[in-house]
DNA sequence: GTGCGTGCAAAACCTTTGCACATCG
DNA sequence: CGATGTGCAAAGGTTTTGCACGCAC
């Protein structure tokens, strides 16, 4: 199912702004903030605001078309990947990266833990990435 | 080493705001963030203020009095408990409980997958507690 | 007495909201 | 054409900052 479909099946209307947050953030593996996104949008659609970039996320998170992340900094981050995975984050260049850890076994001992029932989690490491470690 | 050797070996000023602040959070399991704290010492802290509070924060985690967390909330709350552990917060009541998750092997993990020099993580469970899913 | 700490108010930052106008269906 | 979406500006919540005064040392 394409974005317009997927909008369209949850009873919201597909416009040229969804569009373009769309094709922003699909595939796209920085995982941006709002910010950013609406920054790399400016050049070619200038009237974009970016209250419509939040609002327009705001939808795409409820819909899972995005997964809204937090990388121990202030603002949040957009993942085009929804499938709840670990991030890493370079407290030098600012950079995120994916990990891949196992998820599921981490629910299931929290659970058992403590009696929750469990919706969501977030695991993130904050360190320096190689690259940096190396211009040091 | 108490708390007030604890400032004064880092070079910063015993105060009563400080020491109250560190009453506040001792030993407090509930994670509180800087409000509630505020909160908490008004009726025998009057004059207190909020910026004071945050500033005694920085100071406290940056010597390691307290840890600061996220919990997929806006605001931080602090832990006394310095040493990385998991939490998990319920999304009706609000509440944070620690997790007992071994965090070493996931660093390690996660530094053998990315090259990252790793400082710090953050692992997070967001769900309904046993407590609020009885209620339903 | 000097320099750091406090409290206030204002600013900064990210995000949400209210509203008039535009546009999708 | 009606309901929903957009863009702007203003407001909201959390945290930081500038500054005059006060207190620790």
């Amino acid at each position: 199912m394409n974005i317009a479909e997927m909008l369209r099946t949850n009873g919201y209307k597909v416009t040229p702004q969804r569009l373009a947050v769309y094709e922003a953030i699909n595939h796209n593996t920085t995982h941006p903030n709002a910010e950013s996104i609406y920054k790399q949008l400016q050049p070619n659609y200038p009237s974009m605001s970016l209250a419509t970039v939040y609002k327009t996320m705001e939808i795409f998170a409820k819909i899972g078309v995005v997964r809204v992340l937090q990388c121990g900094e202030d603002s949040h981050r957009y993942d085009y990947k929804t499938a709840s995975h670990a991030h890493i984050r370079c407290v030098k260049c600012n950079q995120v990266f994916d990990v891949n850890i196992e998820q599921e076994p981490l629910i299931r001992e929290a659970e058992r833990q403590t009696g929750f029932s469990i919706d969501d989690m977030n695991l993130s490491f904050i360190g320096v990435c190689k690259d940096c470690q190396e211009k040091e």
